[in-house]
DNA sequence: ATCGACCTTACACTTGAGTGTAAGGTCAAG
DNA sequence: CTTGACCTTACACTCAAGTGTAAGGTCGAT
């Protein structure tokens, strides 16, 4: 026998809120597999599969938007392994260009907090200063 | 004598839209010196160089919000050394936490693609299985 | 039977950094 | 003196991923 989770229970069951499933249910995510008394939403533990694997997905830093095309939400079938690995492409450029904004931003940052640090005494507006010349 | 520039001018010279300027305006980061004929908002150099300033400390990721206390446009008064090092260091910790969780998901997009490519023939789906197994 | 925890809907609001639109005023060139 | 580029205001809207609120219905335990 299959768990059967209302809302509340496969929320606490995922580490998410109500109102993330209520709004996963609005966007075409995750729509409870039916209706029980009180009009309640019932889930499976499908449903729980699903989650954490759209969870897992947004971990990873794919968009929502991203996670229905994985999932085929939006065209009803699954996508091929060409597309999957297209978006999967597609997420680690970005995140390479990413990283080395990233390494530039932490580079520039502390040679100014260098540079603070040891003008200090001279009322420190040379990080404002250093800034305000980097273009 | 020191240039003037009508709102275009200096959107222009910096690189941002005009529509962007009036809403620094709004937000209290950038003022006109004066107004012109016609009511038209007039800069002077001074406002371009405040203007490089805050596009600068933004594009290594201080927020509005940041750059507004770094030029102290809420108090009145500029920040001391020891706030903007405070600031920075916040960013640099920031970032740090950032690198790792890009790292993490570099990691494990590079593996699930590597996967993807070897089992191809199979349907593709290990990707999708795979994610659906990280938790 | 009543309490509290849980559920329902519908709708508006949040954040950050702007963008879009309407309706109109002004400036310089031809 | 008209054309077109530019400017003005005020207000609403965008995006993503939810959160908040109001007003009410239901379930399980005591």
């Amino acid at each position: 026998m299959s768990h059967q989770y209302t809302i509340g229970r496969l929320a606490k069951a995922a580490g998410v809120r109500t109102t993330t499933l209520r709004y996963y249910e609005r966007t075409g995510l995750l729509e409870p597999e039916y209706r029980g008394g009180g009009n309640y939403r019932l889930y499976t533990e499908e449903s729980l599969r699903r989650l954490k694997f759209i969870r897992a997905a947004q971990s990873i830093g794919f968009s929502l938007e991203h996670v229905r095309t994985l999932l085929g939400t939006q065209t009803g079938q699954t996508p091929s392994c060409f597309d999957v690995q297209s978006l999967i492409r597609e997420r680690l450029t970005e995140i390479d260009q990413r990283l080395k904004d990233l390494l530039h931003v932490q580079r520039v940052l502390k040679s100014a907090l260098q540079k603070c640090i040891k003008t200090q005494r001279s009322g420190c507006c040379h990080v404002i200063e250093t800034l305000r010349k980097k273009t």
